[in-house]
DNA sequence: GTCTATATTACGATAGAC
DNA sequence: GTCTATCGTAATATAGAC
């Protein structure tokens, strides 16, 4: 977001990428510079030339990330609720919670968003807004939709954080049962701007 | 959780209150010894008499706060769905998006816990379970007090990201909603173990 | 038990060669 | 644009005095 006219090069692109996946693994407050950009194969002085500091790269990240989130929900039907939920159950699953580095950014990197620069603030709330309008449409209903998203992220971050599998599957499926339980009270309460 | 037999000595106790307050605004990884140590009037030489090193402070943090989280919950009279709500409100307002230092330990460092030792990932779900025996006695409904749980943090820490007061107002309002509407579905569907 | 001082490593960032 | 080398600072942790 510094650079507004900027052609994104194929090397800040890779920074961004590789750079995220360990930041989504150990954290971004834990990850140093050369471990992020030596992910990417690059080395610091690279990085310096692509990003004023490490703070941009959070931004880079986050931004990135939420809109890799968003266009896999781009694909699914309005208000098609089985295709959703198979979408909200793989993302309450085992596998997700195993693997933060290949999954969603927001269980693993947004607390460290809620403590970064105003700057990345306002990239992370532009890109999540961006993310709950296709999430909105998809669900039907914006605020369901918010609800729905944060319902998520607790569960998989509280999960990752318990040692027993036993324990994790309980978080989750708690989650899972809550999903459907509000995607069905959505069903009986139909659209809330009426079409007929 | 290393030293079994321990009588918690008044400057262990000092050391971890302080450093949580720190721990919750500015990260646990984010938070070098000295800071961390220097809150609670001390210096890291006396630190390390009382903890074995970094990874067992958080250990501390973690099972302290979740321990004064349940103790809050511990004072609500048992499905009292007007009580809950109050204290859910709180967590869900302005003020505690605001205040981490004196908030949840949930939302600023379960995320950190994630990446934590499996020794600490074993304190959290001790002291979260017992957390969480509490909520659902209050709840009447176990699966229904984790997904509570899941989405009054989610939504704490997705706000704490947010740049404008509007979009945080926007997610607690959701959260908010869709609390209310899961205590109402549950006073419909009364209690799982009929006591007749 | 606590402090001061310090060893050692890691961090964020820059300089200058190529 | 990228690398190597490095500067200055801050990190985790320890030693030894009191």
């Amino acid at each position: 977001m510094r650079h507004p006219p900027e052609q994104k090069s194929r090397s800040r692109e890779k920074l961004v990428r590789a750079s995220a996946s360990l930041a989504k693994q150990q954290g971004f407050a834990g990850s140093g510079v050369d471990a992020l950009v030596s992910a990417a194969g690059f080395t610091s002085g690279a990085f310096y030339r692509h990003f004023e500091g490490k703070d941009e790269l959070l931004s880079s990240i986050v931004e990135t990330e939420l809109e890799a989130t968003r266009a896999r929900f781009s694909t699914l039907e309005p208000r098609n609720e089985e295709q959703l939920l198979l979408a909200l159950d793989a993302y309450l699953s085992l596998a997700h919670v195993r693997h933060p580095e290949a999954g969603c950014v927001l269980p693993p990197l947004a607390s460290e968003v809620g403590r970064a620069p105003h700057e990345t603030k306002k990239v992370f709330e532009r890109a999540l807004s961006e993310l709950m309008a296709v999430l909105s449409e998809k669900v039907g209903d914006s605020s369901a939709a918010f609800a729905l998203l944060n319902q998520c992220v607790g569960a998989v971050m509280i999960a990752r954080g318990l040692a027993t599998d036993n324990a994790k599957h309980e978080v989750l499926a708690a989650a899972r049962q809550s999903v459907r339980a509000s995607l069905a009270s959505l069903r009986m309460r139909p659209p809330p701007q009426g079409t007929f």
